[in-house]
DNA sequence: TCTTGACATAGAGTTTACTCTACATTGTAT
DNA sequence: ATACAATGTAGAGTAAACTCTATGTCAAGA
């Protein structure tokens, strides 16, 4: 299947304003029919999808332009592309832990203030 | 103890400007000398690890103001920060669940290049 | 034919959270 | 006495990632 930019605005979530941007950042770049309208295909989604992921576990756009880049190359980057997702899956790992850490003293900190509230009501 | 912004930036890590800018913001109020100077104590230094807390478990500076605002007004405020804090733990949550299921993907994909890089190796 | 409505480009504007600059004052070491 | 480092304020500048505006084109329906 093909997509307008407006369909596939809708399909991904993604603004129409923001899939230009995305564009204009070379993350990806759709085809054009004769009017030169941008028609996305379901190839488009897939990587569309993946980007938002790369996008949500804190990559930064500099980072997804590198590695669009990388796979725009095809097969001979597939190690590079590998080493980089080695690396932010080590990132992610990191990030969980950390906010693990935050989530088990904001529990604390959320005891404290119970036994708080009850001493004052006791007063 | 007291401390200098000099010194309490260092205590901290957060540079001279950004200790004013949240001062500007109202997160944060410390003592002045005669000089205007400003000194910040220990309690102002368990106070900013807190903030930093919030921070880096997503809540935007604004909210961080609000519930500044909650704890000057003292005890009268306790439930209150209460809900905001057990709200933030519930976005906690689940923004650690979020990543976790990009980290499996994140797996399944790495695996997914490991089997083409073996492939290709093998023409 | 006329008018929408979706799309196009170029470039300006927005938001968040800093970060830096310019310039004035003050405390300390020589 | 003087230089230098730390601090003060006000306000400008920055970076990232959008988001919006102005203006123009074009195909399809009333």
């Amino acid at each position: 299947m093909e997509y307008s930019i407006g369909e596939f605005s809708k399909l991904t979530n993604l603004g129409i304003h923001t899939l230009r941007y995305y564009e204009h950042e070379n993350l990806i770049t759709p085809k054009r029919n004769s009017n030169n309208r941008r028609y996305y295909s379901d190839k488009d989604l897939v990587w569309i999808e993946f980007i938002k992921r790369l996008k949500d576990t804190g990559m930064p756009i500099k980072q997804i332009q590198h590695y669009a880049k990388l796979r725009a190359e095809g097969d001979l980057s597939l190690n590079e592309r590998m080493k980089m997702l080695t690396m932010h899956r080590e990132s992610l790992n990191e990030q969980i832990k950390v906010l693990q850490k935050h989530l088990a003293k904001l529990d604390d900190k959320i005891d404290f203030y119970h036994h708080e509230i009850e001493r004052i009501a006791k007063e």
